[in-house]
DNA sequence: TATCCTTAATAGATCGATCTCATCATGGCA
DNA sequence: TGCCATGATGAGATCGATCTATTAAGGATA
């Protein structure tokens, strides 16, 4: 079985048996072009002949980089942070990082102990979603000056950060299920521990008032942002006596579970009942009714996040950066409007 | 700025400022009990002064062993890998290991790549879901004698596998289905290019050939095995002139998708349409109508898997390893009867 | 022919930890 | 007192690559 104990067939092996020096046989390796035409081949040769396989780790060491960039997800079973998380990886990789992933599920103890496996690992830099229940101090905030860290989608205190102007895109749909007749309305699934889930209630409020409309602190319904927090909460809000005609929810899911509560409730999601979703997940786009969504596009806020960690990385010293996208509304059939 | 370039600490460092050699201060480091309580003291003490932060890559190349797994899947999009998922990588994390992430997007020419680069990381072993398509030559089973590699969900030729007993499970639910009065049944959104897929297409007809009804080829509908996809392949279905009264699905998203197709068709689903899903996500639970489901835990897959992977490392020529979990239907209101 | 360049290849140090093996106290015991 | 087991520490080699500085071999130029 293993009776032949073999070796691992490092760069030593190679220059051997093509009759180099390491060094050589590690220029070859990396394509550096000052080798001449017949030294290059003869090695490749050896690299064919004995299976060699680079060993990036012992490259590392020595080149001070490790190629590995962290991503620290609050939870990745968030469509939206999936979305953003292989749009993510696929930039890493595209600049030959490799991603090392960790979950902290909203845990905070969680999200300590990966930065410190992380750090340690070394990774050049890190990407993190930070865990709710964010007080003053900052695991990773703390971290800032020691290691290229971006935040993304929530804000952390001193990080570079890239979000959307979710004010904005509360405000945008606000506005729009006024337009279309609905006047009561609803906030459903904000996190006030969330920096996404605060801006998305003052743009709520802001919209408010500026179309003449009165806050109701019994209409906002924090859950959690799936489609049973949206399920059941949306439920809650039927039960007040001068009950909301439509609402805002934090996230397309939480929408989705509040269409199934309307139609529970025994009312007609889109007309008696108006809907906007926050994100554009891929199942908001059809469905009965398909669901009216602020555009915060994952995939693009995962691009602009790595870019901004890959920036950071290249430049350790500059100033923080915030990038905020512009959030687009898209109008489908979940508020159409009251019949 | 960067006025004193701050090198990074290091253990000599440490050593010599508590007045120890490298090899006590790495004791020290790794609570090898053999070094003395006042010896310990003065280097913990040095460690904390000079703010000294291990570097477990350089640890890696002398011990030989990365710390570092694999994890592969072809869409952490879908919920169904996002859960294992995070179960995989709660299990790598509790064994000291961190998690490589690469997403392939069912992409044979990606997932090659993501391979290589882990192999050369070097990973100490990987989890992997084939991308679809995959023919004789398996990209990672080639490597199956080098590196500990373990397959999850969909079976790869040679390797180690964790997955859930298909055939049982489809049989389960169309057993199910005749029972309440649905008798002729279609399927809905597996992909024959993945053993999944064949696995429970062949439990479909074993189950339709027991309980004595017509395989309808008319009636298999391959699909994405996205809500979209479900939603668009049992329109084509209800176009069947001798149309279906139910159908088993690929998978819960599918199946919601399948819901709503039934319900934009004026049909009631559970009642003239039954429809039973796979997987048992947690937004198959509740819902209208809430979704019966062959529950296949994802959570416990991803732990069977990353338990396999971790017994693979440990013993790497041990014979190949199956385990099959056995699902289990649940029952909800999907499938109430006809009436 | 002597000198200077350019090109190709190399020797040796290095990254930051751990491992092996040797050394030196120390104390128990005959 | 002398011997040995045990505990605590250190010197130097090592993991597998890359970097720096240097050399050797030609070719061009004067």
């Amino acid at each position: 079985m293993d009776a032949v104990q073999k070796r691992r067939v490092r760069l030593v092996d190679i220059a051997a048996d093509a009759g180099v020096s390491r060094a050589t046989a590690s220029l070859v390796i990396r394509n550096v072009p000052t080798v001449a035409e017949t030294t290059r081949k003869r090695v490749l040769k050896s690299v064919k002949r004995l299976g060699y396989v680079y060993h990036s780790g012992a490259a590392s060491l020595r080149t001070q980089q490790s190629n590995a960039v962290g991503l620290i997800v609050s939870d990745i079973t968030n469509p939206f942070f999936a979305e953003a998380s292989v749009a993510i990886e696929e930039r890493l990789a595209a600049a030959n990082y490799v991603t090392l992933l960790g979950n902290t599920s909203e845990d905070r103890v969680k999200e300590d102990r990966v930065l410190k496996t992380m750090r340690e690992f070394p990774a050049q830099g890190i990407l993190i979603c930070p865990a709710l229940e964010r007080d003053a101090s900052g695991g990773a905030s703390a971290l800032a000056d020691r290691l290229p860290i971006v935040s993304f989608a929530r804000r952390a205190p001193g990080l570079d950060y890239a979000g959307v102007d979710n004010a904005q895109g509360a405000e945008l749909a606000v506005e729009h299920l006024y337009q279309v007749g609905y006047h009561r309305i609803g906030f459903i699934g904000g996190n006030p521990n969330s920096s996404a889930g605060r801006e998305r209630l003052e743009g709520y409020q802001r919209a408010l008032a500026r179309s003449g409309l009165q806050f109701d602190p019994l209409l906002v319904i924090p859950s959690a942002p799936t489609r049973r927090g949206g399920y059941d909460s949306v439920q809650r809000l039927l039960q007040i006596e001068d009950r909301p005609t439509a609402a805002l929810c934090f996230n397309d899911v939480v929408a989705l579970g509040v269409v199934e509560g309307i139609q529970l409730a025994g009312l007609k999601p889109g007309e008696d009942f108006g809907v906007i979703g926050f994100n554009n997940i891929p199942d908001a786009s059809y469905g009965v009714p398909s669901l009216t969504t602020v555009d915060t596009s994952p995939r693009q806020l995962g691009e602009t996040a790595a870019e901004l960690l890959l920036k950071r990385i290249e430049q350790p010293d500059s100033p923080t950066r915030t990038v905020i996208l512009q959030p687009r509304l898209i109008v489908r059939e979940s508020c159409r409007g009251r019949t």
